[in-house]
Formats: structure tokens, sequence, C-alpha cells
DNA sequence: ACCTGATAGTTGAAGGTACAACCATTCTCT
DNA sequence: AGAGAATGGTTGTACCTTCAACTATCAGGT
């Protein structure tokens, strides 16, 4: 069909250069706390979980990442002693993530710097109409890019994928 | 100081996804096209340039990549017959990327594919006013991404960073 | 002319990610 | 119960990106 208008070619070039400056300015942002972004993301929903724990493609679901990569990332925390991996009781298939002490430590250890840079790369820029508005128009993407219904994208509240947070251990 | 609201939190996290997402959606929709979204950027801002040529160095400005990133595309984009590198005779330290025949078509047939792409995974969830918006809030995170004042990142218009479109060759 | 510092580009090494193939377990339906 | 499909994870391979040297050229000041 016809091409892009120019307002269409400014804001996608707008946006192309964020996807390339921002992940990579938060992650340098980050690395005196010893973790990607990424990394903090997974220590994050860990923390934030039932017995600090989820299962690895919970997880997946949450951060919006390939099973395979989470693995992967899993064990490099672990290598850290900032994960475990402990196997789910109630389904031996799965494997959960379990949050050590010393991930606990550096969650808290960067929790303040990731929200810095978070101020500082993203918010400090918005005021409250645009933070709206940034809020309104991610959604409309993300409902364009999600397989279909399902949101896993963490929406207003909960994530519907939420996984039922996997029997105790302890 | 104090934590996150909730509303920063929802739009960061959709952020998040989006920056997650996203890029990649973009390069598997441009998958049989051959290029990714990197290397379809490249081709275009070659395209659009006097002469099919830029510096390598130019390309990165434009690009907000590295120059060692781009070093490396460059070369493949070589091995694909799509690009040649030319030394630029006003400054021997720097090279020219060149757009080949085979390039030029390439752009082409990628460019509706792109268009495609774009438009079904950005375009398609927003109204005008979104777009506005859109374009608003990423240029605003944008001045506070970029090293202060070259705003490299295709504002308007122009590129500041438009790299005197090299000498001619032929 | 010369020395110093910046600029342009390349490349080795390390690490991250994707895709696909693979194994194990669970679920569904009959 | 049993067959087949779906789910949960892991890993080999290939590719991409970054960081940090390293070379070569240019520009400014003396």
């Amino acid at each position: 069909m016809t091409s892009l208008s120019q307002p269409e070619r400014v804001a996608v070039a707008r946006l192309q250069a964020l996807l390339e400056l921002l992940p990579t300015a938060l992650d340098r942002q980050l690395t005196s706390a010893g973790v990607t972004a990424f990394e903090y993301t997974l220590l994050e929903a860990l923390a934030e979980s039932e017995y600090r724990r989820l299962r690895l493609s919970a997880l997946a679901a949450r951060t919006n990442a390939t099973l395979a990569r989470l693995s992967r990332v899993v064990t490099s925390l672990e290598r850290k002693g900032l994960v475990e991996r402990m196997p789910c009781p109630a389904d031996s298939r799965a494997t959960n993530a379990v949050l050590t002490a010393a991930g606990e430590q550096a969650y808290a250890h960067s929790r303040d710097l990731h929200a810095d840079a978070v101020r500082a790369l993203v918010l400090d820029a918005l005021d409250a109409a645009d933070l709206d508005d940034l809020s309104r128009v991610t959604l409309a993407m993300l409902t364009k890019l999600d397989p279909e219904g399902r949101l896993t994208v963490t929406g207003d509240r909960a994530c519907a994928a939420d996984p039922v947070p996997m029997v105790a251990l302890a």
C-alpha cells in the first residue's frame, strides 16, 4: 500500500532509537550491581513471589523470555549463588527457581540502583500526562505483539499466566 | 528515595515488555526478506543517501549502534553482496559503505515487507492522537538517553550527525 | 616539520540469545 | 489402562553484540 506518512516515520524512528538505546543504557547503569537488567527483573519476580520461588516457565512468561533463555540465565544466577534450582513437588517435569539468601541481598542492593536508573532514563523525562500516554500506547502495541488473548504482559495488576505460586517446600 | 508509584510501575513494566518483544517480532517478520531489522535500517540509510553511500561512523550514528557492531554488520552484508566497502577519498581513515545493485534490489524488496511489519506491530494499534503521544514521549526519553546535545537521533527532519554525504567517487 | 590527542575502523575474546532437536513427565480421550 | 498430544526443561549450534586493545590517519598547537 502507500508508504508511511511523515509523522509515522518520525515516530517509528524514535521508537527504534529507543529500542536500540534504552536496554543497553539500563544495563550499563546496573553494572555496579553485578546483574543485568534482565537478571534484575528475574530477582524481582522471585522476591515478590510466595516462598521466593517460581517455576521457570512462569518466570519466562512474566519476563517475556524464551524458556531456553531463561534456563541459561538461571544457570548463570545459580553460578553466582543468587538462585537455586529445586524440583517442583507438584509436577516433576517442572523446576522451581528459588531465591537464596545471597539472592535476596543482591536484590535488596540493586533495587534502589534499578529504581534510580529507571527514573533517570525514563520517568524523569515525563510528566504525569506523558506517563499516562506511555502506559496507554505501550499497552496498545503489546496487544498487537502478544500471541493473542493471554496478555502475559504485566497488565494492570496481576499476571494471567501467574503460575499458581508453586507448592511450598520448606 | 521513595519507590516507584503504581502507575509508574505499570508503565515501566509495559515498556520493558515492549523492549523485549518488539525487536524480535520485527526481526521475525523480516526473515523472509533475508535481512534483520537492523540490516534493513542500514540498507534504507544507504539507499536514501547521496551516491548510495555513507561512512561507517555516519551509519553508526544514524542507527545508534557501536562502530564495532557496524563494522561487523557491514562485513556480513558484504558477504551477501548487498554492500561494498570503498575507501573515502576525502579521509583515508574513513570507509564508505556503498549499496550495490543487489543491495538496492534487496532494499526495494524488503521495503514493503518492513512497512507492513511496522504497521502490523506498531501503527495499527494507534490512532492519530496515540501516534502523536508516542512521538512526543519517545523523544522525551531519548533526550535523557542521548549523550546530551547532539541528538543523533533522527529528529524531526534531518540528522544533525548527518555526515556531509561523503565526496563522490564515480 | 613535529608531537599530542582525537577520530575511523578492525578484530579477538567473552557472553548473551534464538532456534531446533531432544528427553521426561503429565494430560486427554477412549 | 494406554496411545498420542501437550507441557517443562535442557542443550548443541549458530549468530550477534559488547568491550577492550590495536593500527592508521588526521588536526591543532608550538
